[in-house]
RNA sequence: GGAGAGAUGGCAGAGCGGCUGAAUGCAACGGUUUGCUAAACCGUCGUGUGGGAAAUUCCCGCACCGCGGGUUCGAAUCCCGCUCUCUCCGCCA
């Protein structure tokens, strides 16, 4: 959610922003029916006011005629009184939806552009690997290996699910813990949270109205499952006025994650990169509104995750996201795309916001600051890892000629004992 | 799934038609006292919003006692609907 009073003072921060994201431009129809709501109600305000200091004086007349003729002009008030109510009952839900459809403003940082050809390379890590045979991509070597089960996946669950095994299902839980274990030593504080959750969640966290397609609706009890623990996790302080002191909240969550992927057919058919159900760690942070605090808590959180990665020994690229790709809540915005031979490019694996004050202004989250006003925090997220995407890489990074697979140094602690898979 | 209870300020908890934006207690904040700490005492102490001003810490108005609607001159208080929470029983990882 925007700040209407900055709309209404600088309406063109608000027009850049809609050309900026690829948003139809709204504002001044926005700005209009801003005026229109506030002159009803100044007036219904008024009305309102005279009722209440009338109704106070007939609680004292004693003389009964006095009083019925302060009751009747009472009542010749309330024909307005309702016109006025019905207008606004009218308009409100009107400005609320405008609302909350009107994008954030991006960072000047970011790079302006209609869509991700316009998304800018940072950096690049690691070595992409120059295989001398020829590679075999997750598909084949999973399945060779019996470690991916992609038709019984099918069977279950229709398509885009699969089922892991054996040594693959180990490495796929190796994966999480490493990087919830890496989350937790830098003094992230691990939560379980719930993955169905209320529709004010999402809403909350700028996810609906507009993506409401992407979410699995559980209609008998009317919860939504949730596509990342971003939404349960920024949601944990929703209505809240926190204390300075527990300022910045850094949290890690592991969770289940769903996509509906609607209106992907045909695309990333094909294997693990594109599936309804994952697993992620993810990184929150809620902190004080401040633009260098968050600027500064979105290198970090970055930062965390590229370390994960560095462990991993996998190549990958940072971009950053062009003002086009990064939607509506969004105030800046880092990808990281690893190395996935198969594909032959690097391809997304995390995705890193800086939502400024957006999401707690919809959650209603809030903290007390030095001078004891109230203010809006900042939120940000960042994926940590999430599988079984990252395993494509892995799994095709470290693959040998002979279709075996070398477990990488630092996932063999927590793999039981197995260095090689096959 | 069956039965019942409830939703009031940061928390606990009164109020059950006008004197209640809300008693009281706790917590918090400021101060007095004290060698220090504690205690005691005094004071302050909700959020949002419209307007005014010597202009974020002052003044006035409006809204908010789960949410929505109704009755009434007037609703935290009465009526209706909804949502949520809790307790007990049953089932259960």
């Amino acid at each position: 959610m925007i700040d209407i009073k900055l709309l209404r003072n600088e309406p063109d921060i608000f027009k850049k922003a809609c050309a900026d994201k690829g948003y139809e431009d709204k504002v001044d129809e926005l700005l209009a029916l801003d005026s229109d709501i506030r002159k009803f109600k100044q007036e219904l305000q008024d009305i309102v006011t005279e009722k209440n200091s009338a109704g106070k004086t007939i609680a004292k007349l004693k003389d009964p005629a006095e009083k019925k003729a302060a009751i009747e002009k009472m009542n010749s008030m309330k024909g307005r009184e309702k016109e006025l109510g019905d207008i606004l009952a009218d308009l409100d839900p009107k400005l609320e939806q405008m609302l909350l459809r009107m994008p954030q403003p991006c960072s000047p940082e970011s790079p302006v552009g209609k869509d991700e050809s316009c998304n800018v390379e940072r950096r690049q890590v690691g070595q992409i690997r120059k295989f001398d045979f020829e590679p075999k991509d997750h598909i084949e070597l999973g399945t060779t290996l019996g470690i991916i089960d992609l038709e019984r996946g099918v069977k279950l669950a229709g398509s885009r699910n699969y089922v892991l095994k054996g040594a693959g299902c180990m490495l796929h839980r190796a994966v999480m813990n490493l990087a919830h274990d890496t989350m937790v030593a830098k003094g992230f504080e691990p939560l379980s949270v719930p993955v169905a959750t209320r529709e004010e969640t999402f809403m909350g966290t700028g996810w609906f109205p507009e993506g409401k397609e992407q979410v699995y609706h559980v209609t008998a009890d009317d919860l939504f499952l949730v596509g990342t623990a971003e939404v349960p996790v920024t949601s944990l302080h929703s209505g809240e006025i926190l204390d300075l002191e527990q300022l910045p909240m850094k949290y890690v969550a592991q969770s289940l994650c769903f996509r509906r992927e609607a209106g992907a057919a045909g695309k990333d058919t094909a294997g693990l990169y594109r599936v309804h159900q994952f697993e992620k760690v993810e990184q929150v942070i809620i902190c004080k509104n401040e633009p260098a605090e968050s600027e500064k808590w979105l290198q970090t959180i970055v930062a965390n995750s590229e370390e994960v990665m560095q462990k991993l020994e996998l190549p990958y690229r940072v971009l950053e996201i062009c003002t086009g790709d990064m939607g509506m809540a969004k105030y800046r915005m880092y990808d990281i795309e690893t190395w996935m031979p198969s594909r032959n490019a690097y391809s997304e694996t995390h995705s890193a916001s800086n939502l400024h004050e957006f999401q707690a202004r919809r959650l209603n989250l809030r903290y007390r600051d030095e001078n004891g006003r109230v203010q809006f925090c900042h939120t940000l997220n960042n994926t940590v890892v999430a599988s079984p995407r990252i395993l494509i890489a892995l799994i095709e990074m470290y693959q040998n000629q002979d279709g075996s697979i070398t477990i990488p140094e630092a996932l063999k602690p927590y793999m039981c004992g197995i260095e090689k898979i096959g």
